[in-house]
DNA sequence: ATCGATTAATGCTTATACGTTTTTATGGCT
DNA sequence: AGCCATAAAAACGTATAAGCATTAATCGAT
């Protein structure tokens, strides 16, 4: 297999990732140490390495340096996936429009899913978060709050995709429109649409949350591309993301 | 400093891609070699490999091995960020569901995106695989040039993130669904709906085009829930594309 | 002119030595 | 006995060099 013959650092990677996933090691816990899977994996250290430190810039993994240090099983965190994510649209040209339409695009469904699926810890977060929202409506948390909303939302649809996708975008945004904030009416109108997403969300009517989270993303699209046209044309930069 | 030190590697990839960037390298230009790039960094030579690999993952560069080898300039392409998108999945533990799910929300949207800018050339390449699609309707092709139909749509919604989104669910599930192809019946379905999608696209009709999505892909999605409530339930798993 | 063998350039892997960081243990001083 | 400082050990981190494997370019014979 030639494609298979390449890359022996990668086929290492791969290897421990299957190792995590057939012993269901938890974030956490410990991997063995270098010494030991140079044995177990027949590799020489610097190719060990070159796979760990790969995993490491994916998230999968953690590197803790000194006595009882090693390898520490992580999670891939969204911040990787958006890195990701940003590099590659970077290279497509893709500006904050194309984000704010995919968010048209996936909002609404996934609020619709949330109606049916969210769990009661689900729901006491967003209704702590929205409770926080109004408290910030004329402060500059707003916006932070407000993107924390539709993450919980994203995770609280039982779809891991859309919560994935939802926080990634916020990453992506987050360092575009960092100079512009909603005005004082903007932010009564997301207010309103948002609580009534909530209430739908709470009466489990997927109907309506879809309806009312469509209104709301359309809302604030079409706000912010009336409000500053380049700053929508902006284009996406692939930037450290930690 | 060993948190800084950690992302050194990333500092230099992103070096390396500002240079590309600078310079207007073309995919297929040749970057300079290990030896002088270790010069200009001022890294070891790991820390640069690091760099280089994480890069070919996210399809930046490629490295050809042999004479005149070297790290040559690419373009990231759907199979990478697909590789990262599924490595991260798969820690969330996502099934076929969960991407079906994602497909429901974004294709309608999409379809509506690409019936109002879809370009002349778009129309004539999605005529030619609707044609093809009809001929290999009885073959073992139709699944993959149904796929294909798929993509030229969302690369004709003029938005990145849709092809890129609708690709990249392609290259995961097709792994997982290889071994299940749909019923005469169903592929007459899919058919009439990608008939009508396609006509409302050459009329310009968004919203038609969005209806008829939208039942196609929940028609698709019901269908192979109902024959394999196993398939759809399956993990997706990290390490089949690349 | 073409095809095959040779050669050279390059990345890939291994091997070894030394440096750094963190924990642990020791030991002398109060 | 208790406590703080210093040394040792255990692990990862960095650096360098050498050989291996792979492939493109080159050369030569037919």
């Amino acid at each position: 297999m030639p494609a298979n013959k390449a890359k022996r650092a990668l086929q290492v990677a791969q290897a421990i990732v299957s190792d995590i996933q057939l012993n269901a090691r938890e974030a956490g816990d410990r991997l063995p140490q270098e010494e030991d899977m140079l044995a177990r994996y027949e590799v020489a250290r610097a190719t060990l390495r070159e796979a760990l430190r790969f995993l490491e810039l994916q998230g999968v993994i953690q590197l803790q340096l000194g006595r009882g240090g090693g390898p520490v099983v992580s999670r891939p965190q969204t911040r990787d996936f958006a890195s990701s994510l940003s590099l590659i649209l970077q290279f497509m040209d893709t500006d904050l429009r194309a984000l704010l339409e995919l968010r048209e695009a996936i909002a609404p469904d996934m609020a619709a899913r949330a109606a049916v699926r969210a769990t009661n810890a689900d729901l006491a977060a967003l209704d702590d978060c929205y409770a926080q929202l109004e408290r910030d409506r004329e402060t500059a948390a707003f916006e932070e709050t407000n993107r924390r909303f539709h993450d919980l939302l994203g995770w609280a649809s039982g779809n891991p995709t859309f919560g994935l996708l939802t926080s990634a975008l916020h990453l992506l945004t987050r360092d575009l429109a960092v100079e512009l904030g909603y005005s004082a009416q903007e932010r009564a109108n997301q207010l309103r649409c948002l609580a009534r997403v909530l209430n739908a969300v709470r009466l489990r009517d997927a109907d309506g949350a879809r309806r009312h989270m469509e209104r709301l993303v359309k809302g604030s699209s079409e706000y912010l591309a009336a409000r500053s046209p380049e700053l929508v044309s902006q284009k996406v930069r692939w930037g450290d993301p930690g």
